[in-house]
DNA sequence: CTGAAAGCGCTTACAG
DNA sequence: CTGAAAGCGCTTACAG
């Protein structure tokens, strides 16, 4: 494989110093037109890139952030529609401001403790770090780097860095008025794990709304996942067959449960109403159509992106909260 | 800021040269044991980790590999399941090997463009291209830079690079011909789009299969969506409303044809059987159940990966087809 | 406006 | 086994 062409061939062929060649490659104004147009020439005539490695020991900048996706050995990410939005979202606006996007999936311990090195080895000017799970030493050690990084969604651990979330607090009590609204009385809820904060934000708030008007809370625990929904779903239907009604701490919880329900026979939601939380693309393609919390998930990491440019710029972020919406379907 | 410890800090620190520390950092056998020890001891104290940058420059590998998504303007890839498997699997077993991974998702022209630099500007050792459109140039224009590319996904243009993919026209074949067992005799399709191979193969093998048995094709044309599949449907059902079977190109399409034939008052799989092709997890947990072909799209990924491995270590790399299998539930 | 020179932080022959 | 020196390909003060 021929050598790739250096910024020294382009200055013996243009007939100019290297300083020029680089003046004009970084669109320096300072430059005569002449020479511009030279250069210009030879850059074309071989196929000039500037090499990125040199550019970046001497800028002391990469040009790339980190989106460090903290995987959880269950495999949350795998099949969960909020870890292509969040990639996608946070690529495609990092794009627009000129950044390389470098992923990284740390699950093991191992592999997390080559993402400090990564960081630490001065590959990524910031990171975006996605870590759900509050018992995750990952935030802690990361933050220790110094580096800008901002968390999409919010940290068991406060100060540790900026982050933005939807509200999982008030969303969840939307969805449980929703359903006492409606008149039902014996109302289960389908937890997500509970080391994860928007889990527990949904629970609470689940228990708080219910504690107010007198209810007995009836809890399952699922893991976020379809099946774990489903089975959850199961268990619930043997501890009380009774129930009238389902809130489930994620929409990909709730079709799980709809399935166990359609398997038992329970029309929905006749007998048993199903509300679940986040309101992706399949909430609108179940039988019947899910009643859910639309959590604003593009959004949400577009303002993550956009809070790390910040941090980065100004260096200084706080916080942000996002309010979520009732969209009532069919099935509650 | 503190400015990060360098190798020379370090050697300082040591009471040793450079030469030695950086020995020492790479594993060299040909190091005495004290010498060692005190490097490490002087690493341990100034939390030494080598810049990347400067790495990178010297050696000439950067130990990351793209993974380049060619992310047509409607969005293919933002609610495919197949994207997140893809990064997944392919990052997964990036990281076993040692590379960091950098994700481009390229869609316009301009981006296009900016992937050409970036790969030319030797920011990594190889790369994988997902792209699905037959028309995209970006195959070709990457190809061109000379460094390992693999592609997941047969490629329009032949001999630009080596490509896993799964068997779509066994597979297509497989659902066509279970309709057929079934004595089903209106058996319309919905296509995927035209441009993307997977879908030229599918709608190529339906057609074939349809006409050994003398029977007409009914198409309708969808872009892989869930809309898509459910507007698709509703043209079928208007153009022939005596059909009794749909074989939608992908698992998505038939997730919409569900609902739109739901919608119609059409039982399913009485009236009209359904059959779809991927068999992603939510196929499942619809209702009916869906009928589909299994296209082993993580092991697909991973395959890809391997052989990109492949052709970085040898230089060399085939094509290989993976096979389906056809996966019956209640649908069809 | 232009060029010569220093330097970013490493690795790697080459002597010893 | 160890160290001094050169060099990877750029950018950036500094003179002129």
């Amino acid at each position: 494989m021929m050598r790739r062409p250096t910024l020294h061939a382009v200055a013996a062929r243009a007939g100019v110093s290297k300083s020029s060649v680089s003046r004009v490659i970084n669109g320096e104004p300072t430059v005569a037109p002449s020479i511009r147009e030279t250069v210009l020439a030879a850059v074309a005539e071989l196929g000039y890139v500037p090499n990125g490695a040199a550019r970046n020991l001497v800028t002391q900048r990469t040009n790339t952030i980190a989106i460090i996706v903290s995987d959880p050995p269950q495999g949350l990410v795998s099949d969960d529609p909020m870890f292509a939005m969040v990639v996608r979202a946070a690529s495609r606006e990092l794009e627009r401001t000129g950044f390389q996007v470098s992923l990284v999936l740390a699950g093991s311990d191992d592999s997390r403790r080559r993402v400090e090195q990564y960081l630490a080895g001065g590959h990524v000017d910031g990171a975006i770090l996605v870590s759900m799970d509050g018992a995750d030493p990952l935030p802690a050690s990361l933050s220790r780097t110094g580096l800008p990084i901002v968390s999409h969604g919010r940290l068991a651990t406060p100060g540790l860095m900026p982050w933005v979330d939807n509200d999982n607090q008030g969303g969840a009590t939307q969805a449980v008025q929703h359903l006492l609204d409606q008149g039902r009385r014996r109302i289960a809820t389908i937890s997500g794990p509970l080391d994860m904060t928007a889990a527990q934000e949904r629970l609470a708030a689940y228990r708080d709304t219910l504690k107010d008007t007198g209810r007995r809370s009836i809890v399952a625990l699922g893991d976020f996942t379809r099946i774990s929904g489903a089975e959850a779903m199961r268990q619930l239907l043997d501890d009380d067959p009774q129930l009238d009604a389902v809130f489930a701490a994620n929409d990909l919880m709730a079709i799980g449960a709809l399935r166990t329900l359609r398997e038992a026979g329970r029309r929905v939601p006749d007998d048993v109403a199903v509300i679940g939380f986040d309101d992706i693309e399949a909430a609108r393609y179940t039988a019947p159509a899910l009643t859910t919390i639309r959590s604003p998930m593009t959004d949400q990491a577009v303002r993550t992106t956009q809070l790390l440019l910040d941090l980065l710029s100004t260096g200084a972020a706080t916080p942000v909260v996002l309010p979520t919406e009732l969209i009532v379907r069919e099935s509650a």
